[in-house]
DNA sequence: TCCTAAGATCGCGTTACCTCA
DNA sequence: TTTGAGGTAACGCGATCTTAG
């Protein structure tokens, strides 16, 4: 649901839901064969400048991992061997979806390049991975220019970054998610703006209605207020004040010409003409 | 043709880790 | 050295859509 205010010349759109991408989103309507062929070009996670430091639950020890120099994909760990660290994947066990993604990776993984630490993100407390700065520089230039990536998009974005898959997809849903957040506080910036300046023009309108009522009490009344109230009326289409009588009657209409609408709330408005 | 389960992806809210003052 | 705040990667969940059976 989106509401579209235009208050002091902005054109606000506000609303609950999405608000840059939806659902119709063309590359969330791909066919599903590319999301196989997603999986068939899954290469694996080359984490090769990045040192980690796995805290294990309950009695095992804390662990570091370090991935190595670009280059090396040695998998150093200290304390364990990689295969006991994989033992102990799904410290969550609550996430089934992500131990089948997990395990779609880590197939892929094993025919493409085996040597790599491909249990980094299986095991343990949840651990961070800081991106690089040109790992985020490129992944910013990539959000310029979508904010959503395709299977393959993300998978070659994927293999340019050295990352998994999933980080570049978590990404780019945090990339988003902060995309909306900051659009919303100018938004609000901009409505509490707005705010002001209606309180603003409301002051200085009640100010001038008190200043009319004076004029009014203080001055004879006007020529079509001498005119009974009863026979006038006033068209809100053609914003004429008549004299009323009879449809077709022209002959005897008094007619003001106004030439801008009014600002006021005109009780006229509930009984148009039908002159007019 | 309709139904249903599975899979993928999203937004949103939250958690947890990391950095820095 | 400790600590609290802020940033952000990662997670969990429900919703939605597509596809295959």
């Amino acid at each position: 649901m989106v509401f579209d205010i235009n208050i002091c010349n902005t054109r606000l759109s506000l609303g609950l839901g999405s608000t840059f991408t939806t659902r119709n989103n063309d590359q969330n309507h791909l066919p599903q064969f590319d999301h196989h062929e997603e999986f068939k070009n899954k290469s694996s996670p080359k984490i090769d400048h990045f040192s980690l430091t796995l805290g294990l639950p309950s009695e095992l020890e804390t662990i570091s991992v370090d991935a190595g120099a670009k280059g090396d994909q040695s998998c150093n760990i200290h304390g364990q061997q990689a295969s006991s660290v994989s033992a102990v994947s799904s410290f969550s066990n609550s996430s089934v979806k992500r131990e089948r993604e997990a395990s779609v990776e880590e197939v892929e993984e094993e025919r493409v390049s085996p040597k790599i630490c491909e249990d980094q993100d299986e095991e343990g407390p949840r651990k961070k991975l800081r991106l690089t700065k040109e790992q985020s520089l490129i992944l910013e230039d990539s959000f310029k220019e979508h904010s959503t990536l395709n299977p393959k998009q993300k998978q070659a974005l994927a293999n340019r970054l050295n990352l998994r898959p999933r980080q570049v997809e978590v990404w780019f849903q945090n990339r988003r998610a902060r995309t909306k957040l900051k659009q919303t506080e100018v938004d609000c910036e901009l409505l509490k703006k707005c705010c002001e300046t209606l309180k603003e023009e409301n002051r200085r309108l009640n100010k001038e209605l008190q200043e009319l009522k004076a004029m009014k009490l203080a001055a004879p009344p006007p020529l079509y207020m001498q005119i009974p109230a009863a026979t006038l009326s006033m068209c809100p289409s053609c914003e004429r004040i008549s004299s009323g009588g009879h449809v077709g009657e022209k002959s005897s209409k008094i007619s003001f010409s106004i030439g801008a609408k009014p600002r006021y709330y005109s009780p006229f408005a509930n009984h148009p003409s039908a002159a007019c």
